[in-house]
DNA sequence: AAATACCCTACTTATTTAATAGAATTTATA
DNA sequence: TATAAATTCTATTAAATAAGTAGGGTATTT
C-alpha cells in the first residue's frame, strides 16, 4: 500500500474520532498523525472528491466526515488511492485489463489462483470499515 | 504483482509440465509463453539462485525444476520477486519494518486490520503451489 | 572448431511515489 | 473592512522502481 493510502486511512480515523460533532484542520491532523502537511492536503482533497469528507474554508474551517465511520469501507478507500485490490489486472473487478501475454483467460491457471486470493481479500476489505481501525 | 513475478509463475508452470523428464530452453519458454527472451533469462537466473530450478549449459542445455511442482509454494515465489505479501511493512513476516509515523504498533488500528488480511492471503499463498496453476 | 545455450553486468527509458512550493480563494472575526 | 486563517489548485522535483535491452563471457555438445 502506498504511503498516500496509509495516510488517508490515518486521517479518516482521526476524523472519525471527532465524528459527527467537530471538524479538524489539516495542520492538526498532520501534526498528531505524523503526516507531511502539504502532502496531507492533497490526500484530503482526494477524499473530498471521493465523497468521504467535506470541508469548510476560512478561519476556523477544517475537514469532517460526510458518512458515519462504520459505513466507509476499507476497500473503497484502498481503491481510491491504490487502484486494484487484485494482484493481477485480469482478476480485477474494478480495474480489469486483459493480459497481453495470455491467450486464454478461462484456461489460465494463474487467473484461477489469484481470483481466489482476490475474492478473499475483497470480502474482508469490504467488510471492514474505518470504525474498525479506531 | 510485477510482470517479472507473473512471468516467473508462467515459466515455472511451463517447466512443471515437463517435470521430471525433460528440460526446456529459454527461447522455447519465451516463445510459447510470450515473454521477452532476455528478460526471461534474468528471471530464470533468479529462480535458479532461489533453488527452484537448475540448468544445464551448452548446446542442448536448458532449465528444469529441482523440486516437484506441488512442493513449490506460490507465496515463496511471490516473495522472491515482489517481496512482502503484506500490504503494510509493519505486518510483514519476512520483510518487517517499523512505521516511522506510528508511535505504538500494538494500539494501531491499521496494523490490526491489515494483519488479518495478510494472515488470510498468506495462508492461501502457502497452500497453493505451482501444480495449482497448471 | 563451431554452434548452442546459459551466465553476468551494465545501461536505458518510462512511470510512479512521495513529497514540496507557491499562489489563489474563501471565511471568520477583531 | 482589513487581516489572519484555512482550504484549493497547479506545477515542479527527486528518488525509486519497473520493464526491458545490449553485449559479451562461459560451458557443453556435436
Amino acid at each position: 500500500m502506498s504511503k498516500k493510502c496509509k495516510y488517508a486511512f490515518k486521517a479518516l480515523a482521526h476524523l472519525a474520532k471527532r465524528y459527527p460533532d467537530t471538524h479538524c484542520q489539516t495542520a492538526e491532523i498532520a501534526r498528531l498523525e505524523n503526516i507531511p502537511r502539504k502532502f496531507l492536503e492533497l490526500i484530503l482533497l482526494d477524499l473530498k472528491k471521493g465523497g468521504f469528507v467535506n470541508s469548510k474554508q476560512g478561519a476556523g474551517g477544517g475537514y469532517y466526515l460526510v458518512k458515519a465511520p462504520e459505513t466507509i469501507l476499507i476497500g473503497e478507500i484502498y481503491r481510491l488511492f491504490d487502484g486494484a485490490i487484485a494482484l493481477l489486472p485480469c482478476v480485477s473487478l474494478k480495474f480489469y485489463e486483459k493480459c497481453k501475454d495470455c491467450p486464454d483467460e478461462v484456461a489460465c491457471g494463474l487467473n484461477r489462483v489469484f481470483l481466489q486470493i482476490r475474492d478473499q481479500t475483497l470480502k474482508l476489505m469490504l467488510q471492514k470499515t474505518v470504525s474498525d481501525i479506531l
